[in-house]
DNA sequence: CCAAGAACGTGAGTGATACTCATATTTGCG
DNA sequence: CGCAAATATGAGTATCACTCACGTTCTTGG
């Protein structure tokens, strides 16, 4: 009846960009699309974003859009793909020392502070997130993405504690990792200061579940 | 620049029916539309869904669809309220008699397998969430009701601590809440075993944290 | 520098779809 | 039965995603 563990092919891997962009030119105004696009959604929300009013604002003819973005879905893909990338080189980054549970526990409580600027600075990750769930194909690709990020995560388990299950580990990472990506949309949802401790919360279930899973038991 | 604290007038309160049902035939006639749109959604996500195939689903005109549901997000409102009810009434039934910290283990232990149970026989309430989300106003509808929720867990917490400060447990609450629902939509968007595997580290990381806000420190 | 072709830009036009409204039908009620 | 209120209908309208035939700018080899 659901669609949910077979999801029949969700192509996550159709070209986000229609033309190439190699002259300059042609490079910047994909970027003032993109750049249009962002406020846009961040005004009024990804649903309200519209083809025409998107051209005009980045200052575009609507025949150059769809001369870069096959269709709408792309545009908000290729933000979604600019932010995954930008997140999971975080995660490697804080991440990649990391030798012992102490270790674990500083190195990513540093990686939700990071993830928390992230998220401040540009609270339209969360709407970009949002955008991406009404379709089966892309909702299918972030759980791909969100997979490759939660396997950095597992693997520095496992170096703690070569003796644990694999799949428990995973399970671990996975859980952690999906609901720091919710926690974090919740908190810039609200107001700075609730949004901190919502932010604390998180970080105290996180820590928690980690150092259960790095340790034998 | 974000939206975010200051959604300008989210008007949560605006009616989901048109036309109140008052005869027989026409509430039939709602119910064969909402289990229309049920159906349609599981089969290939709410972004697919058309106005003309629910109708002709349905087994009723395009008309008769206006009569009920103003426009398009109204009918996807609808079942969203449905699910927010239905959740809201486990939530309180599951903690009424809650005395203890230990209580509290036993009930949310109870209510997060109550709630899995719900995502796995109808995991359309994901979709439906996603939906959801797209628009600002319906965004900031569902945070409210996620507030209720908490409220009711935050209640719970600080009769088992009242020195405890309002904000914290607060924040404790709607955390553990609303991270649990992305749990639940995770976990039905993978094949059941895994899916098990992420209620479970779900489950430590909230009782964890309930305990741990449940008690003077 | 020039020519030719490749890359890029354009916006009126097309098809699909959300939603309306004038009219017809059914129901409840004396 | 007869009337009014409620309900049902689907052709019609507005809007929006997306296309395409043609014009403009860049690049490259001579």
């Amino acid at each position: 009846m659901s669609d949910a563990p077979a999801e029949p092919f969700a192509d996550p891997g159709a070209p986000a960009l229609r033309r190439r962009p190699s002259q300059r030119r042609s490079r910047e105004r994909v970027e003032r699309i993109l750049a249009a696009a962002v406020a846009l959604i961040e005004a009024r929300g990804s649903d309200a974003l519209r083809m025409s009013e998107l051209a005009e604002r980045a200052g575009v003819s609507i025949g150059s859009l769809y001369q870069y973005f096959p269709d709408k879905a792309a545009v908000v893909r290729t933000l979604a793909e600019r932010y995954n990338e930008e997140g999971r080189a975080c995660i490697a980054a804080e991440l990649a020392g990391v030798r012992d549970a102490e270790g674990l526990r500083r190195a990513f409580g540093g990686l939700i502070d990071t993830y928390y600027a992230l998220f401040l600075a540009e609270p339209v990750r969360r709407d970009v997130w949002s955008a991406t769930q009404a379709d089966p194909a892309l909702r299918a690709f972030e759980l791909a993405e969100s997979r490759a990020n939660a396997a950095i995560v597992a693997a520095v388990l496992a170096r703690l504690d070569p003796a644990a299950a694999p799949e428990a580990l995973s399970a671990s990472a996975l859980t952690v990792m999906q609901l720091g990506e919710a926690a974090m949309r919740l908190a810039v949802s609200v107001e700075r200061a609730e949004g901190d401790r919502l932010v604390d919360a998180y970080k105290r279930m996180a820590l928690a579940e980690l150092a259960r899973a790095a340790v034998a038991r």
